[in-house]
RNA sequence: GGCGCCGUGGCCAAGUGGUAAGGCGGCAGACUGCAAAUCUGCUAUUCGUCGGUUCGAUUCCGACCGGCGCCUCCA
């Protein structure tokens, strides 16, 4: 079996990977701050994580991940402030959403999701050691930074020249009183709006509130122990983010924070960076509203590999709900199917292998929805030569079962009601009768008002199928 | 300015030093009363442009053009 391998990008390289105790892989994910619904952006991050812990245990390991949930933060605080309300007001509903807009794009459940003002007490510790250790220290305005000076690798994760600020770059506003520039805040001294909505906690400084890459590391650490098998994010948050925290982090525990570092690029829209800035967001709500499948989202995501850009184009999503429509087509053909032949095992052989060798190959999901087609392709001719074994058949069902597992893929039918599938049967009944006596004319007119209905029929064999949609 | 990514058919998008996966769409055929679904064939002699290395490059090197990202709190 090929090695597991994964785009490390502290070396920059794609490295052998298996977790360090060889059995289950502590995997930390950033998750969103919930003061807004994440966005399709957001969601393709999620989806390549997805997919990489679905590909760990395809590998037949145990994963435990964690997602945070970053619910204490300035913009959280601005919107509390505005609407007058506390910040667990602002981010309870906004968890929710989240949570529902993750299931329909089908993201499995993680096994932790820590909000950050649940580990308030660990990120004291946290900056108690660090304190301790000289590597931080409070300021005048009374809040406690990191002093990155004091760390002599500061910079390798991201491979940033520390020492100045090239022309271009985004300038800080610098709210805080820190001795260097590039010292961020572990703990923020509380202002009065801080206050007024909840966001402000007893510590060692003062009332304050945890900096948010302290948040990480500090639940990172409490959960899953002080070194990571893989921790994952966006591209964006290389720098800082991943950077501080592997500061904070190592220069508490003398440790590695993470073995590998994963990040997924950007979803684009016309062009640029999906982002609320710049104001081209399309949320979850807006696919549902618009008939896109969670299924087809997926499909669209993974058609590009997670270390490519990918832009959201309306004619390739078209394209992701009609491919997905087929798998759906497929999948109940497959079900009901009585046998099949040698042809469709060795398919079936084929799909395993490739699927497994794509995601072993720094999940390569391109790779395998590639393979899945053609494993559809191959199916459809061999189903319809009418195989007779079981054998056969029983493999293809076990393989496809395996790789949907992986992929997930497959939209759920459109159930009809009662009501709706009463009268379809009854329009159908007509129809046949219709056609027994060979008039055309009447069968096709009741066609016509299904499909003015939006049902879709089908006729094989000696019966007729029909589905909504 | 620094660091990095990308430019493949109508659209999305893989990929390899030896002559272009897959999905959508389109065209033709089989099947069908007609459709639909499915299958079959066709749909890039060519991979931004110009050079170079090589027996041979889309794949390696260089330049240029174009697009994108990060460079302090953004997935």
């Amino acid at each position: 079996m090929a090695p597991f391998r994964l785009f490390n990008t502290l070396s920059r390289t794609i490295e052998p990977f298996a977790p360090a105790d060889g059995q289950t892989v502590r995997l930390y994910t950033c998750g969103p701050t919930v003061y807004n619904p994440a966005h399709l952006g957001n969601f393709r991050t999620f989806l390549f994580e997805d997919l990489m812990r679905r590909a760990i245990r395809l590998r037949g390991w145990q994963v435990e991940q964690v997602m945070n949930l970053t619910d204490v933060d300035d913009k959280i605080i601005v919107r509390a402030a505005q609407q007058g309300k506390t910040i667990r007001e602002i981010t309870e509903p906004v968890v929710e959403g989240f949570h529902a807009d993750r299931r329909y794009l089908r993201i499995e459940d993680a096994e932790h999701y820590p909000r950050a003002t649940a580990y308030i007490p660990e990120m004291i510790a946290l900056v108690e050691r660090l304190v301790a250790n000289g590597v931080a220290y409070q300021a005048e305005d009374g809040s406690v930074y990191f002093a990155i000076g004091k760390f002599p690798t500061y910079g390798r994760l991201s491979r940033l020249d520390t020492r100045e600020i090239q022309s271009g770059a985004r300038v800080a506003q610098d709210d805080y009183a820190k001795e260097n520039a590039q010292d961020f805040a572990l703990w923020k001294a509380a202002k009065p709006e801080d206050e007024a909505c909840g966001a402000a906690w007893d510590s060692p400084w003062g009332r304050g509130r945890p900096g948010w890459h302290l948040e990480c590391s500090a639940m990172a650490m409490a959960i899953l122990g002080e070194t990571l098998d893989i921790h994952a994010g966006a591209v964006d948050l290389i720098f800082p983010h991943h950077e501080d925290e592997i500061a904070q982090s190592e220069a508490a525990t003398g440790r590695p924070f993470a073995r590998c570092w994963c990040h997924g690029e950007f979803l684009l829209t016309d062009g640029a960076k999906m982002a609320k800035r710049v104001g081209n967001v399309q949320n979850v709500a807006d696919l549902r509203t618009n008939g896109v499948s969670g299924a087809a989202v997926r499909h669209f995501v993974f058609s590009t590999h997670y270390r490519k850009q990918l832009n959201l184009a309306a004619e390739a999503l078209e394209g992701s709900i009609e491919a997905v429509r087929r798998l759906r087509d497929f999948a109940d053909r497959l079900a009901v199917a009585t046998g099949g032949t040698a042809a469709l095992e060795d398919a079936a052989d084929a799909l395993e292998t490739a699927v497994r060798e794509a995601m072993a190959d720094d999940l390569d999901a391109p790779a395998a929805v590639a393979a899945l087609f053609e494993f559809v392709r191959a199916a459809n001719r061999e189903l319809d030569r009418g195989g007779r074994e079981a054998g056969p058949l029983a493999r293809a069902r076990e393989v496809f079962a395996l790789v949907d597992g992986v992929l997930d893929l497959i939209p759920a039918p459109v159930q009809a009601d009662a009501e709706l599938a009463a009268w379809v049967e009854e329009r159908l009944a007509a129809r046949r009768e219709a056609r027994a006596r060979r008039d055309f004319g009447t069968a096709d007119a009741i066609r016509d008002e299904l499909t003015a209905r939006g049902i879709a029929i089908e006729d094989a064999g000696g019966t007729t199928r029909w589905k909504v949609g």
